[in-house]
DNA sequence: CTGTTAGCGCCTTCAG
DNA sequence: CTGAAGGCGCTAACAG
């Protein structure tokens, strides 16, 4: 606090401009110099202030995230953390740091973000998770601001937007396919917020492979969940008041967490009266009774692609682009 | 990107002052030019550059957060979304935003935080879960920077510093008691890395509350474990290499998940053959069979309270310090 | 109530 | 290879 490049410069007995450049570590000051600043910034105990860097060079080394729900929500799934640590992996070794702006509901988390972008204190952005028709990228893709989604921009139609995202019609209809193949006959499904592509696009993975099976999706059979273990177990209880199904797909494990709970308690048991498959491969799910059958998503590798897909698009400009599918893997336990 | 207070200056037929005042809200300025003044920011869509106004108030609006370990194992833990939760909650209510500065280890994160602090980019930090002896908080101590630690900072002897902590010690007599009360007579302990005060808490409240019963306690039934299921996993098979414990208590419910999975696989079965116990009261503890008997920890409070005690420290300045206890609450069910 | 004048700490031409 | 000068966008006295 308060040694600044003019307190450095002093010391050195050189000009400010020429301990920036030491800071910079530009090729042209000599060896000589460089060293003597340096040591004078080692005695000071000089730091640059990053303030005062970003106003001239305008950037910052931030990078904002946004999540797609009231955070409070979305913080509590594991899916956050994970992509999260894969961002943080790639933009450690850039030094670049994390901005995040708090936000309770849709109207703060589009301020928050305007304001983040607007006022500058980010050089890009990476949106988790996307709705459909989001409004967030349509913004941020007319004022040709960097940003990647995590997740899928469809149906905006806007070409040149870079994202990363798993083949969720693919996981939606392997999952399905995985049940059938498994013999199960009255297929139903609990999907979470349809406003999300990502449930809309599992869900379409099921439509297809049922469909391809030549078997009828039941309307009974079929529930939006709320968020997480209390909505997979009240949708499931729905459902099992229309019937009984002999498999039910669910777009996440914390929903198949609360099925599998609600059927436990209708004295249904688990894959032997009706079978069970999430998606997300969360880390209780081996833990769980029985161990939940699931798809790998890669969330980590999501989120590092992600923050390299930014930095690119932030290094090159407005005309780099580009878009990467991660594929799911079903991972076997015992649910169904 | 452009529009700077001078434009809007010139366009509302004023200095660049009183637009700087207008943004601001201050009182003196007539409700007349107030609002030509805003109409203009409208109309030429002015935001504030938040860089410039950092460098001349000094202060950034950022809030830091430094994780406790290599930030892959942390993120990972139910704990930290929950304490973030909390924190964003309140920094929400001021405006201010979060940053990270990712790091893969104590080194880095060293770094990361002096960078953060000394280039000023953060008013304050919050420093999650303490280490025994943390020389990241007597460094911010001793440069009289405003920070709070979600964790104990003993034994360090500091007076004037800001915490949050549950009683530790408490719940560790709490949960073992609770086990000596149920008549379990061997009582083993899965503790973590012994570094992070929490943990040495933990297990001292076990040593009491075998004292305080008679019990004498055997080496033999304790295990430090790595992290998370796996470690506890490891460590509980460890200890059943020794003998067969009656009971063990666990420091993290993520342990007990571990260890419940290791008794099964040796074939004992919870709670007949050995009663585990846990602390944390992760979400998925009730649909975990059988659910997990645990404590709640308030991790959304000591996020929030930190998160006040912080925003305090920085407003009222160095002679300002409090710190606060939240106690722990058992959570019965039905693992032992 | 409003404008003028200096910076905040650093970077970047432009000279030399 | 280095220094001087001007400015990034905003704020904070100090005038008036």
């Amino acid at each position: 606090m308060g040694v600044t490049i003019k307190d450095v410069a002093k010391a050195a007995n050189v000009s400010p401009s020429t301990v920036s450049r030491v800071v910079k570590d530009s090729p042209r000051i000599s060896q000589e110099t460089k060293k003597r600043v340096r040591q004078a910034m080692r005695e000071l105990g000089y730091h640059p202030n990053a303030m005062a860097q970003s106003l001239t060079s305008k950037n910052t080394g931030n990078i904002g995230i946004m999540l797609p729900r009231p955070n409070d929500e979305e913080f509590n799934h594991p899916f956050f953390p994970e992509a999260l640590r894969g961002i943080s992996a790639v933009l450690r070794t850039h030094d670049r740091d994390i901005l995040f702006s708090p936000a309770g509901n849709e109207v703060e988390e589009r301020r928050a973000l305007q304001r983040m972008v607007l006022s500058g204190k980010v050089d890009g952005v990476v949106l988790l998770s996307s709705r459909i028709s989001d409004e967030l990228i349509t913004w941020l893709y007319s004022i040709n601001f960097p940003f990647v989604v995590i997740g899928n921009p469809r149906p905006l139609g806007l070409e040149r937007i870079c994202w990363v995202d798993n083949d969720n019609v693919e996981i939606g209809r392997m999952i399905t396919q995985y049940l059938i193949d498994k013999g199960y006959e009255d297929i139903g499904i609990i999907t979470g917020d349809l406003r999300f592509v990502v449930n809309i696009d599992r869900l379409e993975g099921y439509k297809q492979a049922m469909e391809a099976a030549g078997k009828s999706t039941n309307r009974a059979y079929m529930a939006e969940a709320d968020v997480w273990e209390d909505g997979g177990y009240n949708a499931m209880l729905r459902i099992l008041r229309n019937g009984k199904p002999s498999a039910i797909v669910t777009v996440d494990d914390l929903f198949a967490i609360g099925a599998i709970r609600a059927c436990r308690d209708r004295g249904y048991s688990i894959p032997y009266d009706i079978g069970i498959i999430g998606v997300n491969n969360i880390g209780v799910d081996q833990y769980l009774m029985p161990p939940l059958t699931s798809v790998e998503i890669y969330a980590y590798e999501l989120g590092k692609t992600a923050a390299e897909l930014l930095l690119k698009r932030i290094e090159i400009g407005p005309e780099y682009s580009d878009c990467v599918i991660i594929h799911g893997r079903l991972v076997e336990r015992a649910s169904c």
